[in-house]
DNA sequence: AAATAAAGCTAATAATCATTAGTTTTGTAC
DNA sequence: GTACAAAACTAATGATTATTAGCTTTATTT
């Protein structure tokens, strides 16, 4: 699965410089040049620029679509779904370190029957999350009085920063980073004496 | 201030745009048209496209020192100057709720000295946002085991992304905002019996 | 109404860009 | 070493774009 091909090499590069200067400002030039090829030799393995983009994209799509399937029809309580599902951010954050960066705001630059897909698959992924927490409100786990459609944006911000946290800082392993974001996204920061 | 000039009727016409579409991908022929002009008519009140986009982030980046400025140099507690910080965010968000969508993205398409003034002041923002956390922490009000950075991040996350939660769901005032955000970043969202 | 300034318009420019066509080079199988 | 396919290159195309120059219209002041 993804080997090493030349499209893959192509996916990479234009993930990292998407990434850095977005899908708009990145030429089939710049792409090109990080792979010491000329501009035209891009299209012996990839269609258009657009493909590149809506590759990264509906794969991260479809991985985080298929595992919140999982999670939804496991037999786990929902707050270990809550937990499940950041560990899932997590780990799709580290092993996609540069295209995990498109969800923020390059996602609007696709097109077509792809862009209506990702929304769909987004919309779809962000009810799912929404279930969840009303369970874990229902089950009394969650304050009575917390909006919870602002709990799930806030929390979905912050998961789909991660990356953007995660370059900038001293190492942590993936299993502290899950820890911390349990405790940070549900369990806050204040102390318990503090409220 | 902030007059209903013609200039400020571009600057608005092209945060709209810049926000839906993003910098590059928005043309001033695009701009033009969502004012009824022609393109070229444009540069009778702006020098530069560039100039736009960096009149609009640096007004919020200057709106957000000065604030940070007055809170930290207040007498207000850590904790109170945490709440404080907050609302300026719901202040500012609501009251510019397309510009404030380029903080997250479209600041890296500012250019040469615009980029690197933007730039030290995030740089400076999210320092004293830190000390203030730290502070927290000295005071015992945070929990000692909980990364302190991560924490920043994870709330400045959140508040970033507030204006695009904000338009998309029913009203809530700014208040009552406020009020659910200090809890949900702060606190967490699970309930006492649930730790 | 004459004069001036503000704000619009048309037309052109030079640059960039994604993509295509046609050709040559490189690597592999027989 | 000849044949074939994969992958590179050169050159061109057509579209888009930000910006400028020069001109005309509209609004304001005297």
């Amino acid at each position: 699965m993804s080997e090493n091909t030349k499209k893959t090499q192509i996916h990479q590069a234009a993930a990292y410089l998407f990434r850095k200067k977005g899908y708009r400002a990145t030429s089939m030039q710049d792409i090109a040049d990080s792979l010491d090829i000329k501009a035209a030799s891009l299209y012996n393995h990839i269609s258009s620029k657009q493909e590149i983009l809506s590759g990264l994209l509906m794969s991260l799509a479809d991985r985080f679509t298929q595992a919140m399937d999982e999670i939804e029809s496991s037999s786990l309580s929902p707050k270990e779904k809550l937990e499940e599902l950041i560990n899932l951010h997590v780990e799709i954050t580290l092993a996609n370190r540069d295209s995990i960066s498109l969800i923020t705001g390059e996602w609007v630059h696709l097109e077509e029957i792809e862009l209506i897909k990702y929304r769909e698959q987004r919309n779809s992924y962000e009810a799912s999350f929404l279930k969840i927490l009303r369970q874990c409100k229902k089950e009394g786990l969650i304050e009575s009085h917390i909006n919870i459609k602002l709990a799930l944006f806030s929390i979905l911000s912050s998961l789909h920063w991660l990356y953007n946290w995660y370059n900038r800082n001293e190492a942590i392993s993936k299993v502290e980073l899950s820890k911390q974001l349990r405790q940070i996204l549900l369990k806050g920061i204040l102390s318990d004496n503090a409220k």
